[in-house]
DNA sequence: GCCGATTTGTCCGTATGTATC
DNA sequence: CGATACATACGGACAAATCGG
């Protein structure tokens, strides 16, 4: 729910633009219009547009306007960018989720542990592995390593739902930034018995670190993506700085 | 060469805690303090964080102050993320790169390329393949497609070097949005020739779209990445909007 | 639990610079 | 050249979260 002003006009411009009332190649109104349109100071419109741009709709010129450069996808993988749980990519992607909890512990950090999530050695935490399906295909291996302090009262019950969904709405806990990294890793055996590789030996492994808002770790996740079905996007943009 | 106040703010914090004197978890000065240290308002240091946020480097915790979040990585394998060309990731990864041009063709869009990449059916085009090596391994078999009218005057000298130096520090255009994908695909007869992939049968692929200053999609370019050495990493920030 | 100081978040109005047409 | 558009920067106001006394 956005309250921001700046959230709103964000909101609101990306709904028409994904609706084609703005569409690829046009110009927007130009700022000082918006400010009409949307009683708003400068700024505040220069803010929402910032996050267009930053989204990937957008892009600003200098003298010009700011140009769309959105144009709608064919919805067909199942993709994934930003931060974002598997149910809301499922939801996003039109698809069923649901998810088989394989193990689901509760143990020290170990020196392996510790090195490989961050996380100190001896730190209470949550192991979790989890197979994750769409429309009854097993897609993911998942491993969620959580720290006990941070997510405390973690259940079984809770991971076979969504284990975010507790953290935000039930801890109230706000996540705020996710170091990610992807590899392409050779499958290991516990791999080949929960997702269907047929002659692949390899997967897609994201790594993940993730932080609140009191800037502390409380995750380490590794994603092992079944290759057929693995598409990462995101939209960079050039820093000449 | 930054020459915005809050770009040359957003540099020298950068290198502040780069060289670990503001260390991991520890909180900047004060937005008011920073405001008297650089002498300008609290917009142009609030800018500056904004942009070490959206680097990962620090998080803004509302009422306490902003954390640091960085932590130095151990420069082991080839990382890319942001926009960079080949050259620029191989230098700040301190290797030696090199490039041979294996076809360097120019053509008119087909069928089957205005549908993939995205360009009009019929455009001009250069079409060339690279192999790119580090240190002496071949580590991606580069296809990029280049508007001839966006990117006039390319030739294979120029593609045996840096064509993103040739296209900013030549032609003067500057490169702003790009739209990646990250996919795992088997390998085919010319990735196998080129790519020493030896039981692998399978590669990382990046494929982007990416646009100028105008708005213009000059280039669509497809990266077959060596499963051994691609490792991709972003942060990304939770949006609650 | 309240209050006040500190800190970040949002928003406004204005001025000036620079690129485009 | 002037009009229009975006870019940068300043200063001020108030809200909201945090923390210490």
């Amino acid at each position: 729910m956005p309250k921001a002003k700046f959230e709103t006009i964000y909101k609101d411009l990306k709904e028409k633009i994904e609706k084609e009332e703005y569409t690829f190649q046009d110009l927007l109104p130009s700022e000082n219009t918006l400010v009409d349109i949307y009683s708003c100071s400068r700024n505040t419109v220069r803010r929402a547009i910032a996050l267009l741009a930053e989204a990937g709709y957008v892009q600003s010129q200098h003298g010009k306007g700011v140009r769309v450069i959105y144009q709608p996808t064919p919805q067909t993988a199942f993709t994934i960018g930003g931060i974002e749980s598997f149910h809301e990519s499922a939801i996003r992607n039109h698809k069923i989720p649901f998810t088989k909890v394989i193990q689901f512990a509760e143990i020290h950090t170990d020196n392996r542990i510790a090195q490989k999530t961050g996380f100190p050695l001896g730190s209470e935490i949550y192991y979790i592995q989890r197979v994750r399906y769409l429309d009854d295909t097993p897609l993911i291996f998942d491993i969620n390593i959580f720290l006990k302090s941070e997510v405390p009262g973690l259940t079984e019950e809770i991971c076979r739902h969504s284990i975010y969904d507790y953290i935000e709405n039930t801890l109230h806990m706000h996540i705020v930034t996710s170091k990610r990294q992807i590899k392409v890793q050779k499958s290991t055996e516990i791999d080949e018995e929960y997702l269907d590789l047929t002659d692949y030996h390899v997967l897609a492994v994201v790594t993940s670190q993730t932080y609140n808002a009191n800037g502390v770790q409380f995750e380490y996740t590794e994603s092992r993506h079944h290759p057929d079905y693995f598409c990462f996007h995101d939209t960079a943009t050039r820093k000449h700085i």
